[in-house]
DNA sequence: AATACATTTGCAAGCGTATGCAATATTTAT
DNA sequence: ATAAATATTGCATACGCTTGCAAATGTATT
């Protein structure tokens, strides 16, 4: 087996120039001339050569690597933003290295060291939170670093979300409309943003409506937790209607409601979700959500550090991206009259 | 903003020694006395230095990092597959470059060049073929591939799958004893080896038992493509058991049935699915399916590239995982009496 | 105490590329 | 045709680290 590393200068040898100049022919914007570039290009061809990154990274300081630090993938929402996010920086000449988190603190500080000793360009923290202590030392790193779908107070770091508040407002605010009082919450993991800015949109309109929380449990994001949260929940005074914090809680919730408790939704009992992932279009689920528009918020996530990173002056951005509220079947549209 | 790039030079010149030295206190198993740790340890923590990953790849010609290619994480079984991947990998101390490729060949070549520019150690393509000569691009650059739940007949290449022929006799075994006659096949892409070994097998079984399919369409891994090949299947002459080629196909297929053909299941039809995802065991779907071991399959991925990796005479293997066939409601056990 | 042997250390040479600078070639203006 | 301005080129260095080698230090043996 013998192996085959092309370097720049073996290019300019068989090219009858100097390796600079292969340099440059791969260096957008260099000054060659033609004629070398052509020479060059063929003798690359022919020998199969690519610039090494790594090399590049090296003299460069840019890696031209982004870090991604990803809590879990089960909740659907996260690979499609994953697929996204890798695919439009892709398209940028950006690269993805990828860093799963444990929830806890500890785990995303080892995470984010691992991920600064690879010298990426940018840190972007899906669905993780980041202590102020982190953040700094990323940006001492000179390293910057955006929060997709989690926002944070600490002022200079960026972060793209939906507006939650406003979806929280505006699932409540259908639920009042079409007829129900008995409303209940099944809330996420209490550390998240998302999840508190959901909820404090959702109340503060019940409240407008002289209406106060029928009950409310914790499923933490998590299948099981949320089905225990259910039961409980349903086991004496039920609700009209449950808003649950994530649709990946919502199907467990459903499937709980149905199965379990023999309830029919939406006549028994109105189910809201929160993000639209694929699964809440399915005929067993048509569950009424508010969307969260991947596509929109990955584009400004990328955007955005893209912009920090070309330009390490750029104020750091709070960008709260509206979704539509997706009237499905889970929730009645006029109750009773 | 001043940032603060530490290198090992700095380190040598607060501990009072060489940098040689502050390099051995980093390398693992390098001859370093006691005394002059401890300097070095104080003063890396005090300035809080970490040695940089790529200057170290530029010299020992190890990255320590994985490409690892995937064609779309719509399928939940690829997101755990990756989840579960990328622990694994940051547990032996590597990590994952991650790239998203389209199903075409043209878009696999890109890909695969671009990763290897980044001097990976090893590349993982998941859900993706690969071109022969791909595959000896990547051998004469010295980089070990595995290829993870797709086979290829290439000798030299390692692959990972479950052992898709042996489940596609199972479910056909299955069928056939629960009494079933009209057996029906839904394909996958008929580009993937786990759709021609699953089909395969499924076949055999029902040709020893002296039946034919009864009818099969294709749903292409696509969930449209799936509930049109439902439509069509059950037109007239429906089957009364279809075997869909994997799970994520599987519930538009049930959907289908369901809540457009108004069919009950299992009563008026069975349904087999492959890969056992998290969401074939939601109360909504019950789907009895075979379970492809995730974690077993990617340990086996990791160990086997690894090895590759520290001894590259290692022979190439082919491994298939058995996974049981996990009974639940989604088809009949006894059918008829 | 002197020798042999093992451990620790620093020196210096790369790894493959980008890039400032000075030298050279080419074009344009006069 | 000549000077002036511009474009292209090669040289040499640097990026931050690992590692072979030889020098220096430490330990064990006689």
């Amino acid at each position: 087996m013998k192996i085959n590393k092309i370097t720049s200068a073996q290019v300019a040898k068989l090219a009858g120039v100097s390796q600079s100049a292969v340099s440059r022919v791969f260096t957008p914007g260099a000054s060659v001339s033609l004629k070398t570039t052509t020479k060059v290009k063929e003798a690359a061809l022919s020998l199969g050569y690519r610039p090494n990154s790594i090399a590049r990274a090296m003299v460069s300081g840019k890696s031209r690597m982004i870090g991604v630090v990803v809590a879990y993938l089960e909740n659907q929402f996260y690979p499609e933003a994953l697929e996204r996010l890798s695919n439009c920086l892709q398209e940028k000449g950006y690269h993805v290295l990828i860093f799963m988190a444990g929830k806890d603190m500890q785990s995303i500080d080892n995470v984010i060291e691992e991920i600064l000793d690879y010298q990426v360009d940018g840190i972007i923290a899906a669905s993780v939170s980041m202590s102020s202590g982190l953040s700094e030392r990323c940006r001492n790193a000179g390293v910057p670093m955006v929060l997709f779908n989690r926002a944070q107070d600490e002022p200079n770091m960026s972060a793209i979300t939906s507006d939650n508040i406003e979806g929280g407002k505006k699932i409540a605010k259908f639920l009042i409309s079409s007829g129900h009082k008995k409303i209940s919450y099944i809330a996420g993991w209490e550390g998240a943003s998302t999840q508190r800015d959901r909820e404090a949109g959702f109340i503060s309109i019940l409240n407008d409506a002289g209406l106060s929380l029928h009950s409310r449990k914790v499923g933490n994001f998590v299948l099981e937790e949320s089905r225990e949260a259910t039961r409980s929940m349903f086991l004496n005074n039920p609700p009209e209607a449950v808003f649950v914090a994530n649709d990946h809680m919502a199907f467990a919730v459903m499937d709980t409601l149905r199965y379990e408790l023999g309830l029919k939704i939406p006549d028994d009992v109105s189910v809201v979700g929160y993000d639209d992932v694929p699964a809440a279009s399915w005929p067993s689920y048509l569950l009424t959500t508010v969307q969260q528009p991947v596509n929109i918020m990955v584009r400004e996530t990328v955007e955005i550090l893209i912009e920090k990173i070309e330009n390490p002056e750029a104020r750091p951005q709070k960008i709260k991206v509206d979704g539509p509220l997706i009237l499905r079947k889970s929730a009645k549209i006029h109750k009773g009259n």
